[in-house]
RNA sequence: GGUGGGGUUCCCGAGUGGUCAAAGGGAACAGACUGUAAAUCUGUCGGCGAAGCCUUCGGAGGUUCAAAUCCUCCCCCCACCA
């Protein structure tokens, strides 16, 4: 069985774990059963939680089982860790739907296929529980007075806003959830965010303390981009999974878009591509990475949307910005299209507008304002004046020109706000 | 329950009767430069076809020619005390 701490730990995706040696050698000799735990805060991931979803593609790769817990019934509570501010509580419905979503996400890079990985859900045993019998047998095994130090707690018993009794349970809970595992499936590992340390020691002690037996915890670093942001946060808010959110060209564009100094690092925890490849890619510089940032786009939109939808975004990145061609000998194993295609940007924004409209003509800013390209008529002549509107790549001199019959090409107008966003019309008759 | 301090535009945060669509910073957007990168510089950053008008400073009333700013009641948060 290959070593699966030695690739995760080169991948990038470890911080800290318990029991160095001993961990290596349960993982060594046993097919293990793994666990990470998702909130149901909404319907869909994002890409913040890629770290936890690609490192139980990986034990599965490597012949282990992972459990994907889904928190419906912590979900309810919140969990404080590293929060500067309370949850807001979430009704029960919402995270049903929640779930839903979210299943279907997870497995697309995990099989659930023959229970060659679990996903359950905590509000199957969280929410029978007795809150006098909890309270005897979980309760007494935790300690308030190194509780409050835990630094997950920390943030928020400094701050102005405090912590919640609510909140302050949620660690038991989720010691419990592991106890529960270890239990059902001998589920002996369980992994998550740094901001998680807390609460997984919390578990492992529980197991110790109950069942007199071992267990162990891995976290993932906090990954931020070089320039310091959270990961798939953009100020429109998240890149989520579900396409219905996040386009997947948008989701294609986001990756094309790292920093130069992530594009190595990424790839390895992102894709599944060999990691000797990914270290031949820290040796380029400057523009000779954008091969990589298309390879690295292309691959994670294959891993979340797909092939289709992953090669329609790489045509429509080439119809927009230029075909880029990735050089026969970089990252190998990746399957992005190597040479000239027919592009076709299907995947590009797109939305029908009758030819009417255009028989008197629309002004610019009306029409960036109604694709949705500018927030506001406002914002939209804003962008025109200070030059970043275009139509079929003719800069707009004026913000309330007439766009008319005369623009269309081919029953289509595209419509582009600065370099990146654009937005194609076509027309109805 | 008592006392004190707060709730300002996406976020942080100034503003204590007109000069306030509201300082400053961050984020964001656009331009220049570039490689769909970063950094830097510049501009913009509530809405309206832009003239002026309308909406915004926790909520509802009130005082005033004029209210984010003063008064009343209410809601929420925080600290200390009980």
């Amino acid at each position: 069985m290959a070593d699966l701490i030695d690739i995760l730990e080169e991948r990038g995706f470890i911080e800290k774990t318990t029991h160095d040696e001993e961990l290596k050698d349960y993982i060594r000799n046993n097919k293990v059963t793994c666990y990470i735990g998702f909130d149901p805060t909404a319907s869909s991931l994002h890409v913040g939680s890629l770290v936890p979803i690609m490192a139980l593609a990986h034990m599965q790769k490597n012949g282990h089982r992972p459990i994907a817990l889904i928190g419906g019934g912590t979900g309810l509570i919140g969990d404080p860790s590293g929060k500067t501010e309370m949850r807001k509580l979430l009704a029960s419905e919402m995270i049903e739907a929640n779930i839903n979503g979210i299943k279907e996400q997870l497995s697309r890079f995990i099989d659930f296929s023959d229970n060659k990985a679990l996903l359950v859900n905590n509000n199957d045993w969280l929410s029978g529980l007795k809150y006098i019998p909890f309270l005897r047998d979980i309760g007494r095994c935790f300690s308030v007075n190194r509780m409050i130090k835990a630094e997950s707690y920390k943030m928020r018993l400094d701050s102005e806003e405090g912590l919640s009794f609510i909140e302050f349970n949620y660690m038991l809970l989720q010691a419990y959830d592991f106890l529960e595992l270890f239990d059902k499936y001998k589920c002996r590992l369980q992994m998550g965010g740094s901001d998680q340390w807390g609460n997984i020691v919390a578990g492992i002690e529980l197991i110790r303390k109950i069942k007199k037996d071992i267990s162990f915890g891995i976290t993932f670093p906090l990954i931020k981009t070089s320039n310091g942001a959270k990961m798939g946060k953009t100020a429109k808010g998240a890149v989520w999974l579900d396409s219905s959110r996040t386009t997947p060209y948008d989701y294609y564009q986001y990756w094309i878009n790292t920093d130069d100094r992530d594009v190595a690092r990424f790839l390895a925890l992102f894709t599944f591509l060999p990691i000797d490849e990914i270290k031949d890619i820290e040796k380029l510089e400057g523009a000779d990475l954008n091969s990589a940032k298309v390879v690295l786009a292309f691959e994670t939109t294959l891993l979340a949307h797909g092939r289709d939808e992953a090669v329609k975004a790489f045509q429509a990145a080439a119809c927009v910005f230029g075909e880029r061609l990735v050089a026969k000998d970089i990252l190998t194993h990746s399957s992005v299209p190597r040479v000239n295609s027919d592009a076709e940007d299907i995947s590009v924004p797109c939305s029908y507008i009758d030819n009417s409209m255009f028989k008197l003509g629309i002004p610019a800013f009306k029409l960036f304002n109604e694709v949705k390209l500018a927030p506001s008529g406002a914002a939209a002549r804003r962008l025109i004046e200070q030059g970043g509107g275009y139509v079929n790549d003719r800069r707009i001199e004026k913000f309330d020109e007439l766009i008319t019959s005369n623009d269309i090409n081919e029953m289509e107008i595209l419509l582009r706000s600065g370099k990146k966003r654009i937005h194609k019309i076509r027309i109805k008759q």
